[in-house]
DNA sequence: TGGGTGACTAAGT
DNA sequence: CACTTAGCCACCC
């Protein structure tokens, strides 16, 4: 099979390959770790090879999962025991308060603001 | 080489 | 809180 850019690819499969279980990030979490601000683009990564990946820890600046892949992330959520917080109507979303995952937390600033609900 | 698209984001209504 | 508009980046034909 082809050998896509493994260049941006290959880094974002890392990225998303190291988030550990009842964790997520945000697609521009990701390309922010990659050093580029192509959070489409880690879309279109998914999209590709979400089926090798664990694309359901990838969720928006919003804390929702992709579109039209949300009953597919809650099984994984669930199982994974990931924080989400539900809305009326049956609407979900993640926690990003407490599952967002930072793959490099800056030791410095005491940043209880995320530590002190 | 150029143009169009998308599993997105931030800001405004 | 939910929907809409404009902006950005990487990939595909």
């Amino acid at each position: 099979m082809a050998t896509p850019s493994d260049d941006f690819v290959s880094r974002v499969l890392a990225v998303v390959d190291s988030i550990p279980e009842g964790r997520v990030m945000t697609y521009g979490g990701v390309a922010a770790a990659l050093g580029s601000r192509a959070a489409r683009a880690v879309g279109q990564v998914m999209a590709y090879y979400g089926g090798d990946v664990t694309w359901w820890r990838v969720v928006r600046a919003s804390g929702h999962p992709a579109v039209d892949h949300e009953s597919r992330a809650l099984e994984r959520f669930r199982a994974e025991g990931t924080p989400l917080k539900w809305a009326a109507g049956g609407t979900f979303r993640v926690d990003l308060r407490a599952a967002l995952f930072d793959p490099d937390p800056d030791p410095e600033d005491a940043g209880d603001a995320a530590a002190s609900p």
